[in-house]
DNA sequence: AAGTATTTTGATACTTAGTCTCATTAAACG
DNA sequence: CGTTTAATGAGACTAAGTATCAAAATACTT
C-alpha cells in the first residue's frame, strides 16, 4: 500500500531527469518503496539476486540524488538509506531499532546558515543527526524490543 | 611547536583513564599532532611504517574516544579525524581542502534536545556538520589556491 | 519496423576504511 | 626482576563502494 504511488513517483522523477526508467531500476524501487524505516544497500542487493551489485549501488545512488532516497550514517559510522519527503528535512534516528523521523526546522536552517557565515565562506551544505534511543527501544517502557 | 604539550596532554589522559602509555600510540599521538586540519587515518599509516595497520586505527579509535580526537565525515561519505578542544562542539568543513573550524552554540543544543524530546524517546547524541567553501578556496578571492 | 546511437547492465576486479584473530612483545606492578 | 595483563603486528577478513568493459536494453530516426 502506497508501494504503486511510490513506483510512479519514481518512474516520473526518472522520467523527468532524463533517466531510463528500466527494469533494474523499478525492481530497486520496488524494493526499496516496501521498506520502513532504514535499510542498507545490502539488504537491497540480497533482495534482489537477479540485479547485478554494481547496479544496485548505482541506482540507490541515483534515487539519493534525485532525493527519492536519502543517505544518513549511524553513530558508529554505517550507512544507511530510508525513503525521503520530497524537501530539506534533518533525521532524528533510533540507534537501536534505526526508526528515522524526519524534522525540518527553520530556526535550525538560520542558525546554521549564520554560523557559516560568521566562517566566512560560502555555506555548501550541512548535515544533521540527532541520536535517540524511542520509546519502544527503551528498557522497561515496552517488553518485546529486540 | 605545542607539540610538546599536546603529547604529554595525551600521556596523562590515556594515563587517568588506565590505558598503557606505549611507543606505538606515542607515534601515533605525535604524528597526530602535526596535522592541521583534517587527516585520513591512512595518512597515518603511511606515515609510521613501524606501527601496525591494526594499531594505527585502534589509536585513532581511543583518542577519538577520550575526545582527544574527534572523527568526522565528509559531505562524500569519506571519514576524516581533526584534533580536538576538549569540549563538545560541532564542525565547519571546508570541502575544498579539509580546513574544519569548530563551533560551540547553547542554542543550537539546546534546540536539539528540543527536537528529540519532541519525537519521544531519550537523546544519545547528535551530530552537525556544516560545509562550506573557504574563502581561501572561493575562485578568484585568492589566486594560490590548490 | 529496422537500424543506429546511446545508455544501462552485470561480472569481476579493485579500493577504502576498517575489524578480528592470535601468537609474540612490552608495560606496569609488587 | 619476574609475573601478570594489556598492547602489538601480521595478515586474513568484512563492508561499502567504485572502475572497467563487453554485452544487452532502450530510445531515436527514418
Amino acid at each position: 500500500m502506497m508501494m504503486l504511488t511510490d513506483e510512479t513517483r519514481i518512474d516520473n522523477v526518472l522520467e523527468e531527469l532524463g533517466y531510463r526508467v528500466t527494469g533494474p531500476r523499478r525492481k530497486v524501487a520496488r524494493l526499496v518503496s516496501t521498506k520502513e524505516g532504514t535499510f542498507s544497500a545490502e539488504s537491497i542487493n540480497d533482495g534482489l539476486p537477479s540485479v547485478g551489485r554494481a547496479t544496485v549501488y548505482r541506482t540507490l545512488k541515483l534515487l539519493s540524488e534525485t532525493g527519492i532516497l536519502c543517505k544518513i550514517t549511524l553513530p558508529d559510522g554505517s550507512p544507511r538509506y530510508s525513503l525521503d519527503g520530497a524537501w530539506h528535512h534533518h533525521h532524528v534516528i533510533c540507534s537501536p531499532c534505526g526508526k528515522i523521523e524526519e524534522f525540518r526546522k527553520p530556526v535550525l536552517e538560520r542558525l546554521l546558515r549564520e554560523m557559516a557565515s560568521e566562517v566566512d565562506g560560502k555555506m555548501l551544505g550541512h548535515r544533521v543527526e540527532v541520536y535517540i534511543t524511542c520509546a519502544d527501544c527503551l528498557p522497561g517502557t515496552s517488553p518485546g524490543d529486540n
